[in-house]
This record gives C-alpha cells, structure tokens and sequence, in this order.
DNA sequence: GCCAGCCTGTTG
DNA sequence: CAACAGGCTGGC
C-alpha cells in the first residue's frame, strides 16, 4: 500500500501526537513481523523523532530518564500495513500484529500496527545503525532532497540500461519511495511508455521523467496520498489524489488528455496502465 | 533481469 | 472460483 506520499502523511499525521511520548510496553501478537537486532528492550522508551526514508517510517527512541539515544524502530508498510493511533482500551482488531501501549503528558493511549497480508514489518535497532536492514541501507536518493541530481539518475540509467522505465523506477536502490501508482503518474506526465528499455530514453528524457516524478509523489503528498480502500493515515483518515489519477486504474476509460482509451498491461510483473497516445512505444527517434 | 512466493481479502 | 492487489526477497 503506502508509498512515499502516504508513509510520509503517516508521519506527518502521527508526529503530534507520538513526540514526546513514552513507549511503556510492546505487545507482540504475531511474531513473524517483528525482528529485534540484539537483546535490546522492547521498553520503556521516549519517542524522539519521526522521520521517513523511502517507505521506512523511522522512530527514534530515547531513554526515558537520561535521554541518550537508546534504539531504532522501523515499520515498513509493504502492501497492506497500517499504524494507527488509537484510544487506551480499544480492542485490537483482527490484524493487530503489535500493540505499543504509550502515555503523553501522563495519558494512556496506544498504536497498532496491522497488517492483513502480514507482509509488512517492524524492526528494532541500535541507535544510528540504519545500516543494518539491508533494504533501509540499500535506497537510492530521496527523490524530493536535493540529492537526486541529474547525473545521479543518469549514472543508474546507464547502470540499468536494458531494463524497463518500469522496473528502473520502482527500484528502491535508484531511487527511494516510489511505487506502482506514482510510477504509472509519472511516466504518463513525461509521456514515456513503460515498457521502453531505459537506454532509448534521451537525455531531456530522463530529466522529463526526474521532473515528473519529483512533481507526481509533491502532489501526492499535498493530496495526503492516494485511498482506494485499505489506506489510511496514522489518525484513519483518507487520501484524496485518487481524484488526480491520470492512467493508474482508469484502464477502459478516456485519456483525459486525449481521449483514447487507457489500457492495462504487465511490465515489470506489474500491473502497468498506460494511454497508448500519449505514451507511444518506440524510442521516438524512429531509426531502426 | 525475471518471477514465484509470501498472505488474506475482494472482485469479476 | 480464479485472478488480482499499493512491495520486496531470494532463487534461478
């Protein structure tokens, strides 16, 4: 499920009420999800800081007396994760894998994370040793940071360079955060067809394409990302750039640039939409 | 590089 | 009932 825009708008969302806030007890109801570097204690903490990286919701946490850097927590949402902020006493549902029992300003309160496919997972480090979750330690370039430069997309381009626009963006290692709705977004505003081996693509291609993708995941998160039916945000509420979406899930229906019907196809094992005129196949150089 | 497999729920 | 779903990993 989440993406950047929507782990970020669960940070955001989740941020006001989680700083500040003392972690008393974790509660492991489904063990697969949850992995623990060293014998580090699962409480108490002092939530810190909330950051995000790529798809990883990162929480620092402190000691709660000394205030020293004490551990690391991870979430990673994969498809169908959710963290939410939720009443002292409210039943955990069916898929509330972990419970944190938690107290701000001497108030009880807690945040599940559930998951109904169990593919996501949460993670407790050192402090500072980001390194050691190789997905974490392996992303690319925040898109939205300075870091992600021309050159920098263009080097992996060329590290890349038989592989699909697809499956180039929706690597993590090339760039961080984006996923299968964003990517269909992006591709369909620089008008590049998925399927296009990324050595066709020209230089003022890929700087389209880097424009597209900056712009595509800035609205998302303007728009509190994109609900179809499990997302939601930290406190439960919706996403709205649904609304915005220009191909992804509109197969059958009217581009609404130029009228032809979007279609749907694989590329990269994924679920893939384009509109066949905007985004012609074909390097657009038309040599042979 | 590609794709099966991980899971459960929903949709056609 | 089979196909598919917003992600990622590991085995070829």
């Amino acid at each position: 499920m989440p993406e950047l825009p929507e782990v970020e708008t669960i940070r955001r969302s989740l941020a006001p009420h989680l700083t500040g806030a003392v972690l008393r007890e974790l509660r492991i109801f489904h063990p697969v999800v949850f992995s623990r570097h060293d014998d580090r204690r699962l409480a108490p903490w002092r939530l810190v800081a909330l950051r995000r990286r790529g798809k990883y919701l990162i929480i620092d946490l402190a000691d709660p007396e000394s205030g020293e850097p004490g551990a690391l927590l991870l979430i990673h949402f994969r498809m169908t994760g959710k963290l939410l902020c939720l009443a002292e006493g409210t039943p955990p549902a069916k898929h509330t894998h972990i419970r944190f029992s938690l107290t701000r300003d001497g108030k009880p309160f807690c945040l599940d994370f559930n998951d109904v496919r169990r593919f996501g997972r949460v993670s407790l480090l050192p402090p500072f040793a980001e390194t050691l979750d190789p997905g974490l330690a392996s992303l690319g370039p925040e898109p939205l940071s300075d870091d992600w430069t021309l050159d920098r997309f263009l080097e992996q381009m060329r590290r890349h360079a038989r592989t699909t626009v697809k499956a180039l963006l929706l690597n993590q290692t090339v760039v961080a955060g984006v996923g299968n709705i964003y990517c269909d977004e992006a591709l369909f505003r620089s008008g590049i067809h998925p399927a296009r081996r990324v050595n066709t693509l020209s230089d003022e291609e890929a700087r389209l394409l880097r424009d597209a993708v900056r712009h595509v995941l800035a609205e998302g998160i303007g728009h509190r990302g994109t609900t179809f039916r499990d997302y939601v945000d930290g406190l439960g509420a919706r996403g709205f750039f649904q609304q915005e979406l220009q191909v992804f899930r509109r197969e059958g229906k009217p581009c609404r640039t130029c009228g032809t019907v979007i279609e749907k196809l694989t590329v990269a094992g994924r679920g893939t939409h384009v509109c066949p005129v905007c985004q012609p196949l074909g390097d657009g150089t038309s040599h042979n």
